[in-house]
DNA sequence: GATCAACCTGAGCCAAGTTCAATTCAGTTA
DNA sequence: TAACTGAATTGAACTTGGCTCAGGTTGATC
């Protein structure tokens, strides 16, 4: 059932990952409606139609995307918080694995957060849907990594007893909302931000 | 400075408010791309073009939208958390009051949430740009809400010293993060999440 | 140097938002 | 009641941008 989407092996010649990166950049700074996909083809350097060999369209690049955002964030998380942790230090290792992001890995976190509405309705295409389902079922993960952690806690005796479930939404929810605001070049460094959610978060789920 | 905009007085004919419901349905559940500006005409029952003597585009009723619906925010905050109140008593009463909604509010809402990127860049045309204007206006004025009552509440001892700016802007990323998932049809009541968050925020902030 | 698949392109199609000149309607004036 | 006014409405045409199609180029392999 978990189909993790073979990625096409890259041939030679091949521009996929130039394209992704060109779009997360034209996506993220501009906003996805905004940005015209054939200003994606121009600055990758290429014919807007050959665009169409990579993507069956506009949409499925960000679906893509997405994607492939969401695979890392539950990559991270399950590298930084193992299940075999003490309950309150992986909370604040995940909080901090979370902030921990290069510039560009920010602006798929903006894509995936101002995008996330796309994933309720279905695809008509074929491939457009293959990627919405196989990001649905991410976010189920990574909403699974986050209350598991919290039920594990709760069950040893670190965490008080609360609904696990609505609680983790509200913790993914508090660490992800920093996105829609956070930029690289504004007044604030992310490190604070890491700090303060960290915080936050263990104040939350452990008091 | 705070140039709140005129709300064009009804003419007896005027459609205007029938538009803005009816967009708001189609927006908040079909999401604003995926419905067709067409469509809103025929649930009101007129020609598309009609719309353009009411709006000047799909977005210039997207974002009037928005502004109704941060002023609606601003104002009930205002109601329920008096400067005068008590810190806890009155974060306890902020939460509480941003969960008190009705379902179309609850539409709204989701509305606002999934487009707060529009605000961002500037329109091109006037009246669009005046309504985003404004709608940014508000959005400064709700975290000045909430970061003012996090700020008498350290001030007066009830709640420890910390930056009261970026837990103020967390305070409310947990709160709104909701209206990205719940629906009123769902399983879990709003009274319950409710609950949850006010519990959560009052963890956060007086811990 | 023939072959094949990957890769690319110019020309044009189509859907949906928008513009515009012309028309209807409801209330007001004479 | 006839003329007038501005709000409200419309059908038809225009614009933009994503997308399709029918073919052309490239380069690895044999």
């Amino acid at each position: 059932m978990a189909t993790r989407i073979v990625e096409p092996e890259a041939g030679p010649r091949s521009k996929r990952a130039a394209i992704l990166a060109a779009a997360v950049d034209c996506f993220g700074e501009t906003g996805f409606e905004a940005t015209k996909w054939s200003t994606v083809a121009e600055r990758v350097g290429i014919g807007q139609t050959a665009l169409y060999h990579y993507f069956e369209s506009k949409t499925h690049c960000l679906l893509t995307i997405m994607r492939l955002e969401l695979q890392r964030s539950h990559d991270k998380f399950t590298e930084a918080a193992p299940d075999t942790a003490e309950p309150v230090e992986a909370l604040r290792a995940a909080v901090r694995a979370a902030y921990d992001v290069s510039d560009h890995e920010v602006l798929q976190m903006r894509i995936l957060q101002n995008h996330m509405d796309l994933l309720s309705g279905p695809r008509k295409s074929k491939r457009e849907e293959a990627e919405r389902v196989a990001a649905r079922q991410l976010v189920q993960l990574v909403e699974r990594d986050w209350t598991n952690l919290l039920v594990r806690g709760m069950s040893q005796g670190a965490f008080p007893l609360r609904d696990a479930q609505l609680l983790g939404a509200s913790v993914l929810g508090l660490i992800v909302s920093v996105w829609r605001w956070y930029r690289p070049s504004g007044p604030t460094p992310l490190s604070e931000v890491s700090e303060l959610i960290e915080g936050a978060c263990v104040r939350m789920v452990a008091t």
